[in-house]
RNA sequence: GUCCCCGUAGCUCAGUGGAUAGAGCAACCGCCUCCUAAGCGGUAGGUCGCAGGUUCAACUCCCGCCGGGGACACCA
């Protein structure tokens, strides 16, 4: 699908080539010409700031440069005016009934409308939350859930083939600890020191007992086990069915135990010894990730055998790259941040492109305000929030929403009491009402009996200047979707809605849709509710790629 | 000590090297005898933490400092 942008910015290559071959310039034609929306409606509706790249080695002043290129845009059928402006600046402004053609190209694409091919052929490891199973989804796993199963859509409408992964971190002291507590809770006995204390544990523990009434009576050693593993498959079904309320999908539920029971850690360590990094001091086995910016070297094997966390990682990133993907992204709490040197390290030293292969992202911390105040979080005090809960407080659609909103890597505040609030203070109003707006308008065309549909759709007709900045709204729209998965960005895709949502409010005060009483119907309201439907399509494709439902009706 | 993130309007925050730095809230002033006022329009509010550098052009990139938050393991 080729939009404006890329016709005009085809044609200024085929011009700075021509003048080339006039020798007017010199030098080569850049591969990408910088074209933006300006911010000014003055400066028309599309910007270039390429003759002032060009002037310098070209030896000439930018305005002549630009001179020498604007009679090949202005012969374009579909511009109507070049102004050259500033120091250099090229602006454009398109003509009206072809701008207006997107219409067009929207309502016949439909939900396709901003897909993009940017990331086709691309397999894509999205692991996120990746949380422990002893105990519910908090706060800090809400936000990656949101925000990590929005980078998911985004990833997918840019054309990558995405795998969304899941982590179960199902081994090692935390598990045992875990089994200890609910079994302690099960037989009235004393949480141990370290263990978990939260009320779910009771929970647990007489799920537990009513499953297997007969549990009590096992010799020690085998209760335990029976204990923790009842537990974890009930914790971990939990976590399951409460994401799947949050809209949160994972194509891949993947167990750390059977990383080990395969044989895959092994195979990892090996795998890194045949590329070189791998050594042995003090009977330890060790990574020499320092090869590659990382601080420190990273041991894989402990002294006494046993295998630590990080040979974990890597094995599992090993075990990734074997499955396909071309790229691994991991999404992680600051308190991780320390993971993405020996991550990228890791890549390195099993071969990979750590700039390519790997991409880490970090996620700073959610503060929680209620009645005013900060609500402070500790497990100790039994005050962690979770997922659930919030989603009761809330709703899903103002939580996605919410997280999603801000980039992750800038801590966040959630106020709870603007979130239950439906004004403006609360964008996912803002952009749902907007749809819902729309779809009323829709439906009254539809009983008034207004042709619609685009064969009774005259692009010439929409010429106010409402109508022109939201068809410029519009048009950005594959922009954005290939710019915030590019830069693995979601929340780009939030603060688009909200401008659009704004642009199609000034215009529906400002552009009567519908004939008033009896007024005639015309080719201008049929035009407008094209346009509107245009924007409805748009708003949808939007609020899916973020997992929030567009309603008809508020 | 080393490393990561942040510092933009009174508050919460956007801003991929471009023109006069934006939004919402809070303050003030307007707009519903006709399509959803959960909306629209306007006024006011800024040394973009400080100081250098790169560039035709810096809130944006680089260096240094100040201030705030977080992280360092043969723990898990």
């Amino acid at each position: 699908m080729s939009s404006h942008s890329d016709l005009l910015a085809a044609q200024i290559q085929a011009a700075i080539s021509r003048a080339i071959e006039r020798g007017d310039l010199i030098g080569t034609v850049p591969e990408s010409i910088p074209l933006e929306r300006p911010k000014n409606r003055d400066h028309g509706d599309y910007a270039s700031s390429i003759a002032l790249q060009l002037a310098k080695p070209a030896g000439k002043n930018p305005r002549d440069v630009a001179q020498m290129l604007k009679a090949d845009l202005e012969s374009l059928a579909e511009v109507s005016a070049v102004n050259i402006a500033g120091p250099g600046f090229i602006n454009i402004t398109l003509n009206r009934a072809s701008q207006a053609d997107l219409v067009r190209t929207i309502l016949t694409a439909q939900e396709s409308y901003g897909r993009g091919t940017a990331l086709a052929g691309v397999k894509i490891n999205l692991e996120f939350i990746s949380a422990n199973p002893t105990g519910p989804l908090h706060l800090g796993h809400t936000r990656w859930a949101a925000v990590g199963d929005a980078l998911g859509r985004v990833l997918t409408a840019a054309g990558a083939d995405v795998t969304r992964e899941f982590y179960i971190n199902d081994r090692g002291n935390q598990m045992d600890l875990f089994g200890q507590s609910v079994q302690a809770a099960a037989l009235g006995q004393p949480i141990p020191e370290d263990g978990y204390k939260g009320e779910y544990i009771a929970d647990l523990a007489i799920e537990v007992l009513a499953q297997n009434p007969a549990i009590t009576a096992l010799a020690d050693e085998m209760r335990l086990i029976e204990f923790r593993e009842a537990a974890y498959q009930l914790q971990l079904k939990d976590q399951q069915r409460v994401l799947d309320t949050f809209n949160t999908h994972f194509d891949v539920w993947f167990s750390e135990r059977s990383l080990h029971d395969g044989g895959s850690v092994e195979h990892g360590v090996e795998k890194l010894r045949l590329q070189g990094h791998v050594f042995e001091v003090d009977g330890a086995t060790w990574l020499r990730t320092t090869d590659f910016g990382d601080d420190k070297d990273r041991v894989l094997v402990k002294a006494n055998g046993d295998l630590t966390y990080f040979s974990s990682d890597t094995a599992y990133y090993i075990n990734k790259r074997e499955r396909g993907f071309d790229i691994c992204i991991y999404m992680l709490g600051a308190d991780h941040h320390g993971y993405i040197h020996r991550l990228k390290a890791t890549a390195a030293c099993a071969g990979d492109n750590p700039e390519y292969n790997i991409d880490v992202l970090i996620g700073q911390l959610v503060k929680i305000m209620e009645g005013g105040e900060e609500v402070k979080l500790s497990k100790r005090a039994g005050t962690i929030i979770t997922l659930e809960e919030l989603v009761e407080k809330v709703g899903v659609d103002a939580a996605r929403y919410t997280l999603i909103r801000y980039p992750v890597d800038t801590p966040m505040v959630m106020d709870i009491d603007i979130l239950k609030r439906n004004t403006n203070e609360n964008p996912v109003y803002y952009v749902q009402y907007a749809h819902a707006r729309i779809a009323a308008v829709l439906r009254n065309a539809a009983e008034l009996k207004i042709p619609a549909g685009l064969e009774n759709f005259d692009p010439a007709q929409l010429s106010h200047d409402r109508e022109n900045e939201l068809l410029g709204s519009l048009a950005e729209f594959p922009r954005i979707v290939a710019g915030a998965a590019e830069l693995r960005e979601p929340h780009r895709i939030a603060r688009y809605l909200e401008e659009l949502a704004g642009v199609y409010h000034g215009f529906y005060a400002d552009c009567r849709v519908l004939p008033m009483g009896d007024e005639p119907v015309l080719a201008i309201h049929s035009a407008r509710i094209n346009l509107c439907a245009a924007t409805l399509q748009v708003l949808k494709n939007g609020l899916d790629l973020l997992g929030v439902s567009a309603p008809e009706r508020m």
